[in-house]
DNA sequence: CGGCGATTTTAGAATGGTTCTAATTCGTTA
DNA sequence: TAACGAATTAGAACCATTCTAAAATCGCCG
């Protein structure tokens, strides 16, 4: 785990014991697990690596500590109808994404292109289209669905799950 | 169902059509019943107006004819992983959604604010993006999270659906 | 060191939206 | 009316997620 990822793991740690919440070893394995990728993880891939180091850990254990996240404000669930929810421990504010419609990659999107598409400044474009909705608005999704350079290149599916 | 409604219908008819989709009874239901709302149904909801004219609908029936509609490009689909799958079928190209947390309602979001937001020009954003990127883009996807003006006054829920 | 209450974890059942399947019905044409 | 293909049906299957009740573990005090 490199330090930004150490970094991120006691950022989560602290939110968790801010709560009261406190931070087991298993859960501890879990925060591990979503700051050392940006692979955007499902809840069944994050399970199977805190099974790497307690083999007995259940599944509903993993959604519980995510849950407890989500409460903390630590993490960035992204929902899938007809596939699993992604999670994003790392940048856990809204931010967009790009979807790989072959083989399912998540990847952030963030300062990509010139500046003006919806990156910047979030929180700010969350109050003034408050104003203008009459809506409370607290958080914003943005996703851009398309083939990503490898699964073009492939022709078909360059990932491990099978595509939507 | 006002013109604009009849007019909505009899595209979506001729994009079946032009498919070799043959258009019967139930699904031009289907298709008036998305039509004549902007209020983004669940497919539950749509069977439920279709068995209004035809008791003996089945539900898979509705999916039958929402997949048609989707490989005819002539609805949009919105999945939640909590909640049903909302469908527009007044507007298929991609735009950008308020969705009430409270009580679910799902507003088309067009049109509001200064213009500056991700709203026009889909399209050619699309195209800078895919350059910028490398995917090979085809959508994209924008919500608003928040409580609708109607869920802020009652302090609760103020529509038919639990919330999530 | 022993025990006790609270918390965490587990395995498996339940849930719910969506998809699949096999059988039935419907519509059309001859 | 017979026959064929397409559409539809009821219900089972599926699968991610949530729930539940029981078991394991932890922290703490005697």
């Amino acid at each position: 785990m490199d330090s930004q990822a150490n970094r991120r793991v006691d950022e989560m740690r602290e939110s968790l014991s801010a709560l009261g919440v406190n931070v087991t070893r298993r859960r501890a394995k879990t925060l591990e697990a979503l700051a050392s990728t940006d692979s955007h993880p499902s809840a069944n891939e994050i399970h199977a690596e805190v099974r790497r180091w307690y083999p007995s850990t259940s599944l509903a254990t993993i959604y519980n500590t995510i849950e407890l996240l989500k409460e903390a404000g630590q993490i960035l669930e992204l929902e899938f109808s007809g596939a699993a929810n992604r999670y994003d421990g790392r940048r856990p504010a809204s931010h967009p994404h790009l979807v790989c419609l072959d083989c399912e990659a998540i990847e952030d999107m963030d300062g990509i292109g010139d500046g003006d598409p919806p990156s910047a400044g979030v929180g700010a474009d969350l109050a003034r289209l408050s104003r203008a909705t009459g809506y409370k608005l607290v958080s914003q999704r943005t996703d851009y669905y398309g083939v990503c350079p490898s699964c073009q290149d492939a022709g078909e599916p360059a990932a491990q799950s099978a595509p939507r």
